[in-house]
DNA sequence: GCGTCCAGGTCTACC
DNA sequence: GGTAGACCTGGACGC
């Protein structure tokens, strides 16, 4: 299978967008250069995939050989695939915008800017959740339990990631005691419910015309999902309106502006404002920068 | 090895 | 609307 991507397109740095990379079922070879995930077709059907970038194609293997896989399958796959990568995502006028500033030129210049999603809504919401209030160590253990501990193993030995009707089955106290998620066990036992019985359907968000502002506000009202956390879904969905500050954000912008001088988020929402609907990506990249270097 | 303290966002009760 | 404290875990630190 395979895709042809647009020229401003870069696997690697697609990659190495922020730390998705680092979270099963996703895994990456030393250089960052090829992606391995789990695709679920359905609830018995877990295809393993090794994504990688060649002569300017991106190529998507099956690892398991003996594997069948329908021409309809194959493309809802490519499809995945394509949304994963946010090939079809527009930056042009992003990148013109990185050409004013000398310090973001490096960003056009390493076809950077895609951030990296996982194949459905639902494991981003879930996987940033893990990542509020807690180490990044943390944030790996608790998805390394819920993959390994509610997964489907593929023949190749490598867990999926659950789907939320197979957590919801689950009770609160299994879930902090088996997944290490503490007091966020029942913020996701609660988003698991409520999208098994259809009172939410977060896939929809990706594609959804509704405004920034009322989708931020959906976001909010999941419980666990607060202002850091929305803030940076919305840039999986390709909305750039909020920052998304964290302690990292917090760092790394008094470093780069004030000197190491601590700073009030209102000073870094206030630096970011010029950036327009881009100013959580121009954000996601400065404090990111050394990442790509 | 053990105990203590701290960092990390979100929720909730209270003012 | 703003604020303080609780939530839970891993890691750093001191003994």
């Amino acid at each position: 299978m395979t895709i042809i991507p647009p020229v401003d397109f870069n696997l690697q740095s697609t990659i190495n967008s922020h730390g998705w990379y680092d979270l099963p079922p996703f895994r990456t070879n030393e250089h960052k250069s090829e992606l391995e995930t789990i695709i679920s077709l359905s609830k018995l059907k877990h295809v393993h995939i090794r994504i990688r970038e060649m002569n300017s194609v991106v190529e998507i293997v099956p690892m398991n050989k003996t594997i069948r896989l329908s021409k309809t399958e194959k493309e809802k796959i490519k499809n995945i695939v394509r949304s994963m990568l946010r090939i079809d995502e527009q930056l042009n006028v992003f990148y013109l915008l990185c050409k004013k500033e000398k310090h973001l030129r490096w960003v056009p210049k390493r076809q950077a800017g895609r951030i990296l999603r996982s194949p459905t809504m639902f494991e981003d919401i879930v996987k940033m959740m893990f990542t509020t209030n807690c180490s990044w160590a943390l944030t790996k253990i608790m998805t390394e339990h819920l993959t390994h501990k509610l997964g489907a193993k593929t023949s190749d030995g490598l867990f999926s990631f659950p789907a939320a009707e197979t957590i919801a089955k689950k009770s609160e106290k299994w879930l902090r005691k088996e997944i290490s998620c503490g007091y966020r066990a029942p913020y996701l036992l609660k988003l698991c419910k409520d999208i098994s019985n259809k009172k939410i359907d977060v896939e929809s968000f990706r594609s959804s015309d509704i405004s920034t502002e009322e989708l931020y506000e959906k976001l909010c009202s999941i419980k666990g999902i607060g202002h850091y956390a929305a803030g940076n879904i919305l840039k999986l969905i390709g909305r750039y309106d909020y920052l998304g500050i964290d302690s990292w954000v917090r760092k790394r912008f008094s470093e780069l502006h004030k000197n190491g001088r601590k700073v009030s988020d209102d000073v870094i929402e206030q630096h970011y404002n010029r950036y327009g609907t881009w100013r959580g990506l121009i954000c996601l990249m400065e404090v990111t920068a050394d990442w790509h270097t």
